[in-house]
RNA sequence: GCCGCCUUAGCUCAGUCGGUAGAGCGAAUCACUCGUAAUGAUUAGGUCGUCGGUUCGAUUCCGACAGGCGGCUCCA
């Protein structure tokens, strides 16, 4: 029998090994029950893959990234199966992996309901009981065609493959579409059962895993619609989302890490803690804040100033409304026109609710001539903007009708442009930092291929970009490019954090701008005389203020640190004769600037403590008899920490320090 | 904007197979004055999201609209 020579790796271990032909992969790994597919050159395959001579083989265990896409897409197949059997009509989509779990879409007459879910689940627990095996065969066009008369968007796919590069099509066919049809050879996948029956099939590129007994732990979670191939002009098909995980245990940890993300939604602590709301009388997506919310607010508001103006900005101000000849000579009315509010007519002019502040503040810079000595002149406000943005799409403060910036415009000549991005990309970092924010990484958002969607020259952009990734790449930080997602004035960086529990929101923005100088005219005096235009860079530090609030409610799941805390202080008095000597004590406090409340009404003090613990106060400051007699306070922490008897000077200074220093308690 | 689900007291939710509603928390009042997460009692509070239709009668059934939730699309 002729031998071949592969390489097993597995563990980190390079082996050679020596086999027969027609060893299949498996075979270098029936020692490892987690491995579930091979690497191959590069390549996951099955782990029926029949070995090469030369081929470097690794296995892939099911709880690596690879190995739970190949279980969540395997997943998804038997969902689509039990679809299938329970909906006979169903048409498929397409069923990828995703985040977290898998999808897949549906053509179906009715859309499905929760109960479905269930049924699903029942259906699908049989299959993976029958222990069905995956089975790759190689198809031609021809024959897959004939075979999937009946699937007419599994044809579509099959015709897009045709159409161009296979990897170019399954871009275009949508994210995901890769799993269907890939690079090279068209598969289908038959699930077989023991006896031989093919049970099921579906176009596939694959891996698998090897049966449907090989999965562990899954649940399907939630049905959606979803636009075929990603289009809004398309159908909306029937999107099932589920998840699967190498084991019970993780699928727990993964519905645990759901319920935390619930526990922590500002939306539900906004109203706990009594922070905002959103009247439907004023409007969808339009907050107010209540008093205890805007204490976070104004502190957050109170400390970027502060900061801005330390870092050399001038702190302007802008109407709400303006003529739309402005947004004319800005180029956003073209582009923006459809997620701006309808303009009202006065005096027979349009005018419209500001949708940016950039105009405005260029503005400010044409209103008198500009010197190179005055350059960069950094112009900053809390610029409030109103946006329509569709209906579908408002969701709690992280995305709003009405919205304030901190946004800065940096006037400066080209030369001074790469220090400036590189100084507003530190601060920016900086900010977030004392914000209690420590995990960035940057996206660089560019230009692509469709123009008309983006102004100025090929040489501009190519110049602007080169600004920022260089400035980007200072910084040290992981730089993810975004083609396409530049505005249509230029590049930009966003500043992309993680959240306490891994979450990763889009804060920051800086853009370079060259066409909106031209666009309106503006010039500087240069040393040498001449009239020269400014470059300018946007920049938003929270990015919206309002979205900025919410992702700070979630990271500290309403426990803020003393800083920024709308109530600093609870003093709880442990009996009414008590309550003078806390007042005395808030007193002190309150001339510190401190935030404190006492609680005087006729509840025990059990119930207090309960209501301070609910409310998150950062200090319970707790007094009886024998703080009293002391003339000192016991503190209690959210944690339920203690520290009994600590005398009043003490105390304060513990609270003031704790402020000052924006340290979580 | 599109698809699905939802909307009952300030909040969380019962309930009415069509005969105009209930609990807990919260609020107010009273009593209790208490040492580390819920003292007790009493009272108030709802055109059952809005408008229209069917019906002797609609909170309940149907439709439209508004708002919310989950996705899709979008996100300067």
């Amino acid at each position: 029998m002729p031998e071949i020579k592969v390489v097993r790796i597995h563990a980190g271990e390079r082996q050679e090994r020596t086999a027969t032909t027609g060893t299949k992969a498996w075979e270098l790994f029936a020692d490892d029950p987690d491995v579930i597919a091979a690497r191959v050159g590069g390549q996951l395959k099955d782990l029926s893959y029949e070995l090469v001579d030369g081929d470097e083989v690794e296995g892939v265990e099911m709880s690596s990234q690879d190995g739970r896409d190949i279980l969540r897409h395997s997943t998804a197949h038997v969902m689509a199966q039990a679809v299938q059997q329970l909906f006979p009509e169903a048409k498929l989509g397409i069923g990828p992996p995703v985040e977290n779990g898998f999808y897949y879409d549906f053509d179906v007459e009715t859309p499905f309901v929760p109960e479905d879910l269930a049924r699903l689940e029942t259906a699908m627990r049989k299959i993976i009981k029958e222990g069905q095996r995956f089975e790759r065969r190689v198809t031609t066009d021809a024959d897959a065609i004939d075979e999937l008369k009946d699937e007419p968007y599994k044809l579509e796919l099959i015709g897009l493959k045709g159409s161009g590069s296979a990897e170019g099509a399954a871009r275009e066919i949508a994210e995901g579409a890769s799993v269907e049809v890939g690079a090279g050879e068209l598969t289908i996948y038959d699930n077989v059962r023991r006896n031989g029956d093919v049970a099921w099939s579906d176009l596939c590129r694959g891996p698998h895993l090897p049966t449907t007994k090989r999965i562990p732990a899954f649940k399907l979670m939630r049905t959606a619609a979803a636009y075929w191939r990603g289009d809004e002009k398309n159908k909306q098909l029937q999107r099932i989302y589920g998840t699967a995980w190498e084991s019970k245990e993780a699928l727990e940890e993964h519905l645990h890490r759901i319920e935390e993300a619930e526990r922590r939604d500002h939306r539900k602590l906004g109203r706990d803690l009594d922070l905002f709301s959103f009247p439907d009388e004023i409007g969808s997506g339009l907050a107010v804040f209540h008093p205890k919310g805007g204490v976070l607010k104004r502190v957050m508001e109170d400390y970027v100033r502060q900061r801005h103006i330390e870092e050399g900005f001038q702190y302007v101000g802008t109407p709400h409304i303006t003529k739309e000849g402005l947004f004319h000579t800005s180029g956003h009315l073209p582009y923006f026109a459809d997620t701006m509010f309808p303009p009202m007519e006065m005096e027979g002019a349009n005018y419209y609710l500001k949708a940016m502040n950039c105009p405005m503040h260029n503005l400010i810079f044409r209103s008198r001539g500009r010197s190179y000595r005055e350059l960069p002149l950094r112009l900053f406000e809390f610029g409030t903007v109103y946006r329509f943005e569709k209906s579908g799409v408002i969701h709690g403060l992280t995305r709003v009708r009405g919205l304030t910036q901190d946004d800065s415009h940096s006037y400066c000549t080209p030369e001074q442009a790469p220090a400036e991005v590189k100084h507003l990309l530190g601060f920016v970092l900086g900010l977030l930092r004392d914000f209690g924010l420590d995990d960035f990484y940057l996206e660089l958002s560019t230009r692509d291929e469709s123009k008309d969607k983006f102004m100025g020259s090929d040489e501009q952009w190519e110049v602007a970009t080169k600004v920022l990734a260089d400035a980007a790449a200072e910084t040290g930080l992981e730089l993810v490019p975004d083609p396409g997602g530049a505005a249509f004035y230029g590049p930009k960086i966003s500043v992309q954090a993680r959240d306490a529990i891994g979450r990763t929101w889009q804060m920051s923005t800086i853009q370079y701008d060259f066409n909106q100088p031209a666009g309106f005219d503006l010039h500087y005096q240069a040393s040498d005389g001449t009239r020269q235009q400014p470059v300018m860079i946007h920049s938003a530090k929270f990015g919206s203020l309002e979205r900025f609030y919410g992702v700070l409610v979630e990271h500290y799941a309403g426990a803020f640190p003393p800083w920024l805390a709308p109530v600093q202080v609870q003093a709880i008095p442990v009996a009414e004769r008590h309550v003078d000597y806390l007042y005395d004590v808030a007193r002190r406090m309150r001339a510190l600037g401190l935030r404190v409340e006492v609680d005087d009404s006729d509840e025990r003090m059990q119930k207090k403590i309960r209501n301070a613990q609910l409310q998150k106060v950062p200090f319970m400051m707790i007094v009886g008899d024998q703080d009293m007699e002391a003339g000192a306070v016991s503190f209690r922490y959210r944690d339920g920490r203690q520290d009994n008897g600590v005398p009043l000077d003490e105390a304060i200074e513990r609270v003031t320090s704790a402020v000052a220093s924006r340290e979580q308690v």
